[in-house]
RNA sequence: GUCCGGAUGGUGUAGGGGCCGAGCAUAGAGCCCUGUCGAGGCUCUGACCCGGGUUCGAAUCCCGGUCCGGGCGCCA
């Protein structure tokens, strides 16, 4: 190792300590008789004092010439000063410059002057090294590492399915087509189809956390093309179980967030709520009813609008459920209600700005399935290999699916998704 | 896809027929300065998206294109 403490590993208590620091060159303040040197990891900032006229005349030289954002290692004394801003400055003997930035530098990572997030996305290794960028990303880690903890530890096990298919999973969403050797194939839209199987294969809970991808044309800022899932499948339980599932889950990862991320929620100015369980739930009929505030002409049997779905999220006003939908706008494997099938098993959890994930009990008799296969207008036969999976033996089964962007981005009340995905992927952007 | 808005130094912006030889901030170069913490002061460098048109005159108005932002749709 290079570096011997991260900044935020050393207090005033260390003083006398030699140390050896590891970062980017944030910020120069040449005072003359006084040189700071603001020395930045991925941990916090660090003051390096030199004082011109006590220091060794080399030191100070090369100092001064460094270009900011340039990578260097600082070897040095920590002294304990209440006026340096960590409550501790590094008095140098050694710098180092391992790579020097060139200048202009195409963005202002301490963040005086602004940039737009296009800017910012075209050199996003840039943008990372903002405090505020960094702590978006520290923070979705933590999301996705508190769900594999929790889901671990209700018996899930963690599987990877193909991201490469030979047709669509549900219908309704567009693909993206490529070339399989000499076969046409797509990217996958959702495990769906791969953890439903997986039920008939004896796992009884799985999970995975991927890349889905969806060819639809929208350009919002809550839409990507390639975007993370959480899924989860699991057998012998109704779709009021994994709901059950769904808001524990919610409310633990908000939970181990503010307790594991103070610092970087502190950076991005967000004091977390933890979400109350049990979530409301609204069936749809009564989601419809609200609706028509703002959407008169909303008919039953229609999916609810951006502009409905606003409204609902303003009655609540917390993170709810809609359930019992009608059957003809959810997905074939959804399990319609044995007394009245017009609406089926499935439900959607709302944030109340947007919809963070959607699922349901899942048909899981043969014939049924077929049947509402062809009849939401799909061909049978491309689904033989997933089909073939209800004839030997499938369990009942529920399951979701929930976006991790989208639960970053509303924990973190961002105004846009393609802050919370490192590289985004949509209408126009396939690069960096 | 569609509607609205926009494109000015590296970055973020002001200016909306002549006042623009384009203002400001920040960054960059240089000088001064011993406690900065958005350090400060002085000097300098650096820009009107592309193509047509209107006009004596276009950064500014019109047309086309490209790119970008927001809303809606589609969708999760």
């Amino acid at each position: 190792m290079m570096r011997t403490h991260y900044t935020s590993e050393i207090t005033s208590e260390d003083a006398g300590k030699e140390v050896v620091l590891a970062g980017w060159l944030h910020e120069v303040r040449d005072l003359g008789g006084i040189l700071f040197l603001l020395l930045r990891d991925r941990e916090g900032i660090a003051q390096i004092t030199i004082v011109t006229k006590k220091s060794d005349p080399e030191l100070v030289n090369k100092a001064r010439k460094i270009p900011r954002e340039s990578v260097i290692v600082v070897r040095g004394s920590v002294k304990a000063e209440p006026k340096a801003p960590n409550g501790y400055e590094i008095l140098p003997t050694h710098i180092d410059v391992l790579s020097k930035a060139e200048s202009p530098l195409p963005l202002d990572p301490t963040g005086k002057v602004g940039a737009d997030l296009d800017t910012r996305l075209d050199v996003r290794f840039m943008d990372t090294r903002s405090p505020r960028t960094f702590s978006i990303f520290a923070v979705r880690h933590h999301v996705m590492l508190a769900t594999r903890e929790f889901l671990t530890e209700k018996g899930f096990i963690e599987i990877t399915t193909p991201k490469i298919v030979a047709a669509a999973t549900e219908g309704g969403t567009a693909l993206f087509p490529l070339s399989y050797f000499d076969r046409e194939a797509f990217l996958n839209q959702s495990p769906q189809l791969f953890k439903q199987m997986m039920m008939a294969g004896g796992f009884d809970r799985v999970f995975e956390i991927g890349p889905i991808f969806r060819a639809e044309e929208h350009d919002t800022t809550r839409h990507l093309n390639e975007a993370t899932s959480i899924d989860i499948e699991q057998s012998f339980v109704t779709h009021h179980d994994v709901m059950g599932l769904l808001e524990e889950l919610v409310a633990y990862v908000y939970e181990k967030v503010s307790e594991r991320c103070e610092r970087n929620l502190r950076t991005l100015n967000i004091e977390l709520d933890i979400p109350k369980t049990p979530f409301v739930k609204i069936t749809y009929d009564e989601a419809i009813e609200i609706a028509r505030d703002v959407e008169p002409s909303l008919e039953w049997g229609e999916d609810l609008t951006t502009a409905a779905e606003k409204r609902i999220g303003e009655e609540i006003g917390e993170h709810y459920f809609i359930v019992d939908w009608p059957t003809s706008i959810k997905p074939y494997y959804s399990m319609p209600y044995g007394d009245k099938p017009e609406i089926c098993k499935s439900f959607d959890l709302m944030h109340p700005k947007m919809e963070l994930a959607s699922g349901a009990q899942r048909i899981h008799e043969y014939g049924l399935l077929k049947k509402r296969i062809e009849e939401q207008g799909l061909n049978p036969d491309s689904f033989d290999f997933y089909l073939q999976a209800f004839r030997y033996g499938m369990p009942p089964h529920a399951g979701w699916g929930m976006g991790v962007e989208r639960l970053l981005m509303t924990m973190l009340d961002l105004k846009n998704i393609r802050e919370c995905i490192l590289f985004p992927r949509d209408r126009r952007r396939v690069a960096p």
